[in-house]
DNA sequence: AGGTAGCGTGGGAGCGCTCCCACTGCGATG
DNA sequence: CATCGCAGTGGGAGCGCTCCCACGCTACCT
């Protein structure tokens, strides 16, 4: 890519030495120099930087992390054998917002995997080592106790979906509740009044707030009753809540289920029993996934924003971090229409919209 | 989650060299039982060992590295702008497979994108730096000039999907023709002889792989005229391509198309012309994602073992780069049920077996 | 008996950086 | 005119490891 030069002995690659000498410095100058000192002249730097752009000098990373004692990496951590959060668009949708946050970082991006006790043991490990200078952990559970671990080791973490009102780490999120209450909103303005729930699993925080959001909107609009049908984010548990809440409520006109897989469930169910979507039944899912497009009908969903979710959790990590962060200024404020909190221990969390995407099955 | 011991002076975490005083023996004795060495005594050993249990000492990665000239790391390269292969579920899936072997090993996982030019030129740093042992490749173009880049500067590599018959790099791949073959026969098997394919885009070597699979599971039934059209592996494309053979063939009784996303492309045009699916005309996609299982009927699909892939390719990697790779054996043969030939410069290319998974709309 | 393999071991050198102290030279100050 | 402060710079020390040479010792050879 770049030129070569004349690279004198040492077939290596040229080091810091190498690029003083060129230049007819001393090392203190061209360390200077690299990581963008004030403190040297303008001439000086010239010297140093064409220097640099002739030998094609990269700085050792690894010589960088021993003397500096810091390594310039963040882990993403995932819980392998978690399948929801793990599934799809999600992750890769997060992976490409922390990806274009960090192109303008000097970061490099560790994927660790926690799915057996054998891969926690080396994160533990890998924590307890400081090899890493913070966080990224994306769909823990409520009893997990990684987070009480890198509190424990002082270690700058930003979760995403963060376990309870209570998170005791920095968080990003999405608006479970507003997003739930636009999509039952949706459906009330569209003259259903028997509205059902299909919830997630309610050890999950995001899936408590869907409630809420439910039951609010619902209580705003005058709807006393509240049918409600505990699912746990499968195909299957969103047929057999559909089957018990039809048994229950044979004249539901609409049902909000808490993911788009449990709605897919759901739909079998409505169909197998004859009625039709949404002539008898609206149907609305959550997180506007593949599934969604292609259902038939198209299925009306809450789509999150998750790539701004990974772009915001760079943007916290980068706050719990502190420091320089490469050449990226203050590290962009909050992602717009977000809101940001304050909590305990004075860490950050992030709420982001979410937005209705209305398709025919409302 | 070790116990921390008694930690003498030196307020941060144990050095090797504290360990070898705990444990009464020269650093060099320690490293060496660190590093498994067999040139220690059993007594000694178990001393060392002690020591390194009872002060919770984990080595000091970047000193390793620099000491030793190696990272202990691999990258995943992610073309982030390409959708297709970053897309479902291919993505995650294969990260699994890569995670899961990885966990044999000491060695670290790198997340590199290199969508923006940007990243690409600082990906070229990275590898210009000898930052990793090796590289994971996916989804290349086949005028990408990072292949090249990695064989000029004698990084190994391994792709996955090759570029061609003559890849350069190892490679991983699942079995195109074969999976397309078997789509195919599946369809004569169902009484189907006016077959149409939907092709990928035939700048990617896989999908001329299926449209020789097609054309020559027609040949061996005798079937004469082809019925080919080109898509580009996207939704739009599949409905253009479906409306482009609906009035060239209209008597077509079966379509195999290149991805289930295009089938889904397609489903829509055979719906408007009030074909009914499969009993007018059967459907037969390429991946098995979720839009397939979704699909309404559900879509015959060919399943790739992209977790066996992911697997594959932390094999030949392995291979590539020789060496240890810390504790795991000889690295494992290839995955079962796969092809390994050996190709030009004495690189492995394995191919995986697919699976054809028969559903309603066939 | 002396010679000589090796094994198991200790520790010096050095990997390429950053940190920091010491030093120079200059203009501003008393 | 001596003194100070400070911007700009050079280079020693050291980060925690691996590599490798040298050393003592035991066992076996001639």
């Amino acid at each position: 890519m770049t030129g070569q030069g004349a690279r004198s002995r040492s077939a290596g690659r040229p080091t810091l030495e190498e690029v003083a000498a060129r230049a007819g410095v001393g090392r203190g100058t061209v360390s200077r120099v690299i990581n963008g000192s004030p403190r040297v002249s303008d001439s000086t730097r010239a010297a140093v930087e064409a220097a640099v752009a002739e030998l094609g000098y990269v700085p050792n990373t690894a010589a960088r992390a021993l003397a500096a004692n810091r390594t310039d990496a963040i882990a993403l951590v995932v819980p392998e054998p978690e399948t929801r959060f793990f599934a799809e668009p999600y992750f890769s949708d997060m992976l490409r917002g922390v990806g274009s946050e960090l192109a303008d970082t000097e970061m490099q991006l560790l994927l660790i995997f926690a799915g057996s006790d054998r891969e926690r043991q080396r994160l533990a490990q890998y924590l307890a080592a400081h090899r890493v200078e913070g966080v990224l952990l994306v769909s823990v559970h409520a009893d997990d106790p990684l987070p009480d671990l890198l509190a424990a080791l002082d270690i700058p973490a930003v979760i995403s979906g963060p376990r309870s009102a209570e998170e005791t780490l920095a968080s990003v999120d999405s608006d479970n509740y507003g997003g739930a209450r636009s999509a039952v909103e949706h459906l009330l303005s569209r003259g259903r009044r028997r509205i059902a729930h299909i919830t997630g699993r309610l050890d999950v925080y995001g899936a408590q707030r869907r409630v809420d959001g439910y039951r609010d909107a619902l209580e705003a609009a005058g709807v006393r009753e509240l049918l409600l049908e505990q699912g746990d984010f499968t195909e299957e548990g969103g047929r057999r809540a559909m089957s018990a809440l039809l048994s229950r409520h044979p004249d539901l006109d609409a049902v909000f289920a808490g993911s788009d897989v449990m709605a897919a469930g759901a739909r079998q169910v409505l169909r197998e029993a004859g009625l039709r979507i949404p002539a008898d039944v609206a149907l609305v899912g959550y997180d506007d996934s593949a599934i969604a497009r292609h259902m038939e009908p198209p299925l009306t969903s809450v789509r999150q924003p998750i790539e701004s979710m990974g772009r915001a959790m760079i943007g916290l990590l980068q706050a719990e971090i502190g420091g320089e962060w490469g050449a990226g200024g203050p590290g962009g404020g909050p992602t717009s229409g977000s809101v940001v909190a304050v909590g305990a221990g004075g860490h950050r969390h992030e709420v982001l919209r979410t937005e209705l995407v209305v398709r025919e099955s409302s």
